[in-house]
DNA sequence: ATATTAAAGACTTATATTATCTGTAATTGA
DNA sequence: TCAATTACAGATAATATAAGTCTTTAATAT
């Protein structure tokens, strides 16, 4: 059981659109180019996260990608729940759940794991970046 | 991402281990009719749980596996440990990981569901389980 | 108009999980 | 000793999921 690169992706993404003046876009290439992987791929990921509400894009000359909300808002939880999708870590195949205790303590054990990415912000990362880094990306800006 | 059905089908049988009263054996045919799955298949799985110290088998003719621990000592995230492996649910591909932050946050919320699964014992689940299911183990028990 | 950008869908490839098949070794009991 | 029973190991196959590519379309700014 592992978090998909994908998860990676995206939270290394939001990270570096955080770090983006307010306003600024950059497009998907930048991006990709930054942790090295392809953008057709990186671009479903970021099309995903549009979908979910956590950034904006704009097609076009000088379009590109921004955050959607306040910066310091996104929370880890978002950008996984956005990416890996809501079900549970574990999930029993038969049809008799009601009331099943096994359920009850995986989902519960799950639940504190989420509290936590709950609380925190990938605002957080962002500000520990070295000032080479932030300068980096705002260069790349559109 | 998703716990295996490896770990469904672990947990269920501990479950079952632990309703055999001490010292009697099951076969892996009984275990697997009852959970309706290959034989063959949760061979792997209790091979694994016997390596991870969880369970002892005897081989021959009237043998099996019964639960090589106190019973009431065994926690959930003993099953899922031993099925899943030790790795972290995030782990980045590069190689300059130390201090990284991102990593840091994701350990960290993993560890609270960690600490959660460790503090909850199948115990529990076998003391709730009904009369008849109950019995319906013991009497398939060697 | 044209260059640039995101979005969508079909498709392929890679990897991990799930499952089966076959054979071997250990143990019991007749 | 012999036969039945059981766990164990390794190869293989089947399936599911993740990861990545390719091509086309649509929107936007200059
Ligand atoms: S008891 Fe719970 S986990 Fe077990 S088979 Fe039923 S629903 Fe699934
Ligand atoms: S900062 Fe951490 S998570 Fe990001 S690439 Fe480096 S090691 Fe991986």
């Amino acid at each position: 059981m592992k978090y998909s690169k994908a998860t990676n992706y995206a939270l290394h993404t939001m990270v570096y659109l955080i770090a983006l003046p307010k306003g600024n876009t950059i497009g998907v290439h930048s991006l990709a180019e930054m942790q090295d992987l392809s953008p057709t791929y990186l671009s479903k990921i970021l099309t995903k996260l549009a979908k979910g509400g956590l950034i904006e894009s704009t097609p076009g000359v000088r379009g590109g990608y921004k955050v959607s909300k306040a910066k310091d808002s996104i929370s880890f939880l978002d950008v996984i729940k956005t990416v890996e999708g809501e079900s549970n870590l574990f999930n029993c195949s038969m049809d008799h759940h009601e009331g099943c205790m096994i359920e009850n303590v995986m989902i519960e054990a799950e639940q504190n794991m989420k509290d936590d990415l709950a609380a925190k912000f990938l605002i957080e990362i962002t500000n520990k970046m070295d000032e080479q880094s932030i300068n980096n990306i705002k260069g790349k800006a559109n």
